[in-house]
DNA sequence: CATATCTCAGAGAGACTGAAATAG
DNA sequence: CCTATTTCAGTCACTCTGAGATAT
C-alpha cells in the first residue's frame, strides 16, 4: 500500500460541473436504493408526482413536464399500469393520445415513494443546515430553469 | 396542440436530488460537447489533470483520485497512450503496477481541454453572478466531501 | 496461500434515435 | 399529404462486476 493521497485534482475539485456530477451520482444512488426497497424507480416517482399534481394528461405532456423521453414514458406508464398504479384511456377528443390517470392505489404508492425520497434528500444534504439547503435549492433552480428555457421548455 | 403547461411537478422542482440530476445532465452535455470538438472525453480531462498535478502515479491511485473505476482507468489510459498523451511503465519497485506519466504532448493537449471545459462551466453557470458561483461551489464541495468520506476516501 | 494490480468481457440502467402504426 | 402521438427495436456512453493473468 502506497502513501495514498486520494484528493481529487484541483482541476476537478474546483470545477462546478464535476462537483455537480459527483453530487448527482450520490443523489442517484441514495434515491434509487431507497425506491428499490419497494421495487420502484425514479421515473415512477416523477410520473406519479406529475399525475397527482396535474391530473390526467397525455403521455407526451407527461414527458415534457418531467423532462423524460417519449419512449421512456411509454415504458414507465406500461409498468405502472401493470401494477394498477395508473390507467390509460384513449383521449375521446384525439384518439392518438393516451390519457393517463393515477388510481387510488397509485396515490397510496406515491405517498410511500415520497417518504423514501424525502429520506434520501435528507441523507444527501446531511452536511448542510436548513439555510444552506435553501440556498442550494435556489441556486440550482436558477441554473436548471435557465437551461430548460434555452432548450425550449415554456415554463420558466 | 393542447394548452401546454410544461412546468415540472412541484415534487421535482423542490427536490434537491432532481435539480442536481438535471443540472448534471446539462453540465454533462455542455462539457462533453465541448471536449468532443477535439475528440476528447471527460475521463481524459480528469486523468490528464490528475497526472499534471500529482506527477506519475499508478492506475489504481489515478482511479481513487478521480473517482473512476479500475477498468475505466485501464481503457482511458490505453486511449491516451495511443495518442501519445501519456506513457506507461512498470513500477520497478512493484511490477504489478503501471506508472503513468503525462508527456509534453499530453500537457499541451490538457491546456486545450482546460479552455474547453472552462467555457462549458461558464455556460453552465451563466445565470449566476460571481458571488453565487462561489456559494454554489462551496455548498457542492461540502456535499461531495461528505459523501466521499462516507464511501471511504481518505482525503476530506 | 492470500492479496494487489491490471486487463478484458460483459451486464445493466439511463438517455436517446428511427421507424412503424394509428389518428388527426 | 403532412403532422402528431404512441410504441418498439435498437444504439451509445457510462458505471460497475467478475474472472483471469501476473506479481507480491
Amino acid at each position: 500500500m502506497q502513501p495514498t493521497d486520494d484528493a481529487p485534482p484541483t482541476a476537478l475539485r474546483q470545477s462546478p460541473s464535476w462537483l455537480i456530477g459527483q453530487a448527482s451520482a450520490y443523489a442517484h444512488r441514495l434515491v434509487s436504493d431507497g425506491l428499490a426497497t419497494v421495487g420502484a424507480r425514479r421515473y415512477h416517482f416523477s410520473v406519479l408526482s406529475a399525475l397527482a399534481e396535474r391530473g390526467p394528461v397525455s403521455q407526451i405532456a407527461l414527458g415534457r413536464s418531467c423532462h423524460l423521453d417519449r419512449s421512456d414514458i411509454a415504458a414507465v406508464v406500461g409498468e405502472l399500469g401493470e401494477h394498477g398504479h395508473i390507467e390509460r384511456q384513449p383521449d375521446p377528443t384525439d384518439l392518438r393520445r393516451n390519457i393517463v390517470t393515477i388510481t387510488p392505489e397509485g396515490t397510496r404508492h406515491l405517498a410511500q415513494l415520497r417518504r423514501l425520497v424525502a429520506e434520501a434528500q435528507d441523507d444527501l444534504l446531511a452536511p448542510l443546515d436548513e439555510d444552506d439547503r435553501q440556498r442550494l435549492l435556489s441556486l440550482m433552480t436558477q441554473v436548471v430553469e435557465h437551461h430548460a428555457t434555452l432548450r425550449g421548455a415554456g415554463w420558466a
